[in-house]
Parts: structure tokens; sequence; C-alpha cells
DNA sequence: CGAGATTCATGTGAAGTATACCTTTAGGCTTAA
DNA sequence: AAGCCTAAAGGTATACTTCACATGAATCTCGTA
């Protein structure tokens, strides 16, 4: 019986018109063919990377702007662009784009280099080689690759912040050990202070050239809308109104035309699971809605176990009492939760550590307070909203047996 | 009453430890001449 | 004797612990008006 359900759900599904005609053109690692908006940005970054094509190194760049000003797609755009040509003329020119925040993956030096070196074709163990070894390694292969290297780091103001800006000085030096090739580092930064930070040496060498992105104004937003809409929907499929509201939404958010598109895509899967033929202007706070809620769900369930022990404890004591929280309640209740589903606790320090990367990752707010005579502490509170709270709890509790 | 000293609970930095993994090396075993 | 495999030795990065000191405003203390 069941079976047959299925399959009739199938059969219909199929039968179905369906609202996309092509999705990939609102999804975020999308690189239309035109890049609206952002010709200034675009024509400063393709003069910088030019000298490429004659096998010279270019200037070092550093790009800052908002989330979603459209950086990163301005580079890849360009460095595809640059890519096609130096192919057809056969000039040794080759890119490497990598997002610094990804957990484990490249936020530590080590880690980074070895996912570069993995980036260009070789296999490095995870751990237990040194890291200047490493870092021969990655000399080498370069060398031999005899060729321009650019590298693009998205969002090295994470990696930073987290270790340091040593990586980015032993980086910019690699040049001097380089006969054959040379590398070209682009930097991009979400935070405008960040070169602020770093060390003189590092931010004269890195920041050759700058280039600021200014946010899209909610008339930019809406082109960049019809146009991605123009190719992702079939006609007439958006009410009155939609794409207006979406750029404003996005607007209000210091423009970011990522969550624009993420916004007007939503909406449309919405509408297309309710069987409707048009994406209509309620379907966009609904998209809002749950684009929040997944990000919430994503980030919490894939975090390591202590740190989902962590945060299940955080939002049991913010539960219970429904004011603001501090450091050693947490601590408390983590242990018993520890205890609970048989797990060694980590100590306060190392928990405080763990907070401190939550309050980062933007699942709670944190702030150090003093409370004079009872002493300092971390006054805590949830960032997630309230009503999602009990899924996110349960969540945790199946996968860690509580 | 008010200036300074005290106090608390935890933030935070530095150094040490455990673990998992790496390469190197020495020894033992096998094999082919 | 040469070649191959294995296990021990010696090394590293990372996640965590231990130790020790820093913080900063509410509260306390005590001299003074």
């Amino acid at each position: 019986m069941v079976e047959k359900n299925l399959n009739k759900f199938f059969e219909s599904f199929l039968q179905k018109e369906p609202l996309f005609i092509n999705k990939k053109s609102l999804q975020s690692n999308y690189t239309p063919n035109n890049v609206p908006h952002r010709k200034e940005q675009i024509d400063l970054v393709a003069g910088i990377l030019a000298p490429a094509l004659r096998s010279d190194k270019p200037s070092n760049i550093f790009i800052y702007g908002k989330t979603g000003t459209g950086k990163s797609l301005t580079v890849t755009h360009v460095c595809e662009n640059l890519n096609q040509i130096a192919e057809k003329n056969k000039i040794p020119v080759k890119f490497i784009f990598l997002n610094c925040k990804l957990k484990r993956v490249a936020d530590t030096e080590y880690r980074l280099i070895a996912q570069l070196i993995r980036e260009l074709g070789q296999d490095v163990p995870a751990t237990g080689l040194p890291t200047e070894e490493i870092y021969k390694i990655f000399v080498n292969i370069v060398e031999k690759m005899d060729q321009l290297l650019i590298i693009v780091l998205d969002e090295i103001d994470q990696l930073v912040k987290k270790i340091g800006d040593e990586l980015l000085y032993n980086l910019t030096r690699l040049n001097a050990e380089l006969k054959e090739s040379q590398i070209s580092i682009i930097g991009i930064s979400n935070d405008l202070l960040f070169t602020d930070q770093l060390d003189p040496r590092v931010k004269s060498s890195l920041s050759e050239e700058e280039i600021v992105f200014p946010p899209y104004n909610a008339l930019q937003l809406q082109s960049i809308l019809r146009q991605r809409a123009k190719l992702a929907f079939k006609n007439e499929t958006l009410a009155e109104g939609v794409i207006e509201k979406c750029a404003a939404y996005a607007a209000r958010e210091h423009g970011d035309a990522r969550r624009a598109l993420e916004l007007l895509r939503v909406a449309g899967e919405i509408a297309e699971r309710k069987n409707l033929t048009v994406i209509a202007i309620s379907h966009i706070d609904e998209a809002e809605d749950k684009i929040e809620r997944d990000r919430i769900l994503d980030i919490t369930t894939t975090q390591p176990k202590q740190f989902k022990l962590a945060l299940y404890s955080m939002l049991t004591v913010c539960e219970k009492n429904n004011h603001k929280i501090f450091t050693g309640e947490v601590y408390e209740s983590y242990r018993d939760n520890c205890a609970r589903c048989a797990v060694q606790p980590l100590t306060q320090r190392r928990l405080s550590d763990i907070i401190a990367e939550f309050d980062m990752l933007g699942i709670i707010n944190a702030k150090t307070i003093s409370k004079g005579r009872y002493g300092r502490t971390r006054e805590i509170s949830l960032a997630i909203p309230l009503s999602l709270v009990p899924k996110v709890k349960t969540l945790l509790q199946e996968s860690l047996n509580l």
C-alpha cells in the first residue's frame, strides 16, 4: 500500500510542471557570465592580475567588503576569464580558491598549507609532519609546476583572528625561495578593520593593492535578482513585488546579495513543494525563517560531541531560568550531562574556549562582565530564536544518546 | 561619608600532557644467486 | 648478499589539562569630618 502511494507521489512529481528551469543560477556558488554593478571592481582586479599573462607576478591584493557584496564572485569571475585566455595562449597560470573558515580543513597554518597542496593534486598526511616540512613540500610542488600561482584566501580575517598573522608573513616570504614560479595572494575579508590588527610588515606586503566593495543598494539588488530570476524560473512565476521584497530584506542586511538570492531560491522551493505555480510574497517570509532555521540546524548538528554537549547544556540552563546565564551554571549542567551519557567531561578552562567559539559562530551572545564582589564571568544569551530551541535540543539529545 | 583595599568567579595566557599519526631506521626474515 | 617487511624510535600537530596570574566592579574597612 505504502509503496503504491509512494509510486503515485513520484509519478505526480514528474508530471508536475517544475517552477524552476535552472535552479543552479540561484545557488551561491553560481558564477554568472556578467557581474552587474561591479564593473569598477572587476576592472581593478583585472588590471592588477593582467601582468600574470606576461608571466609577471601580479601584486598581492586585499579585498574588503561585507558578506554578499560580490567579492568572491568578482574574483572568481576575473580568474575564470583570465584562466581561459591563459589556457588559450598556453600561459602558465593557476588559481587556487580556498575558504579559510572551514573547520578542520583550513583553520590552522598546517592545515591550510596541506589543503593547498591537496588542491594541487598531491596528498599529505593530516598530522605528523613538521609544519616546516609541509612548507617544503609545497614549495617543491609549486617550483616543479613552473608557473604563476594565484592563491585566493576567502575570509582570512577569521583565520588570522584565530591563529595570528605569522602564516601570512610566511606566505608572502615564500616568493623569496621560489625561482621558477611565483605566488600572488588575494586576501578576502569581511571585516573592514581587519588590516589594522596585522603586523605592519605583513600589511604592507599583502595589501600592495586594496579594493573595497561597497554594499549593493536596493535597486542594484533588484536588478541582480531579476537577471538571475530570468534564468532560474519560467516566465510569470513571480508574483508582483516578490523581487522588491527580497531586495528590501537583503538591503536591510547591509546589501547582502547572497542572502537575497537564497531567499528567492528557497521561496521558490517552498512554493514548488506546495504545488503552486506562482511564488507569492508570503513565501519570502517563510523562506527567511527556513534559511535561518537550516543555518542553525546545520551548524549545531555538525559540531563535535563535546561542543554539542556544551551547547545542549547552555540551552537547558537558558530554558530553565530564562534570564542571562553564566559560565559556572553552564559548567555544572555540562558535567551532569557528561555523566548521563558517559563522556569524560572537559575542564572549565576548555569549556570557556568552547563557549567563545559558539559566540564566534553566532549561536550565542556572550560578553564578559564583572559582577563586582561576585566575581567575573561571561553573560550568555541565546542568539537562536526561541521557537527553534526545542527542535535543536531534541536533535542534540538524539545524537548524544541522552 | 568616601577613598582605598578586598574579594569573588572566572577570564586568559603559557606551559605541559595525551593521542594519533608521520618518517626513519635497525633488525629479522626471505629469496635468489 | 640483496631485498623486503616489521616494529621500535623519535618526531610533530592538535586537543586538551594544569598552573598561575589578571580582571574589575560590588562590597568592606577605616580614617576623617
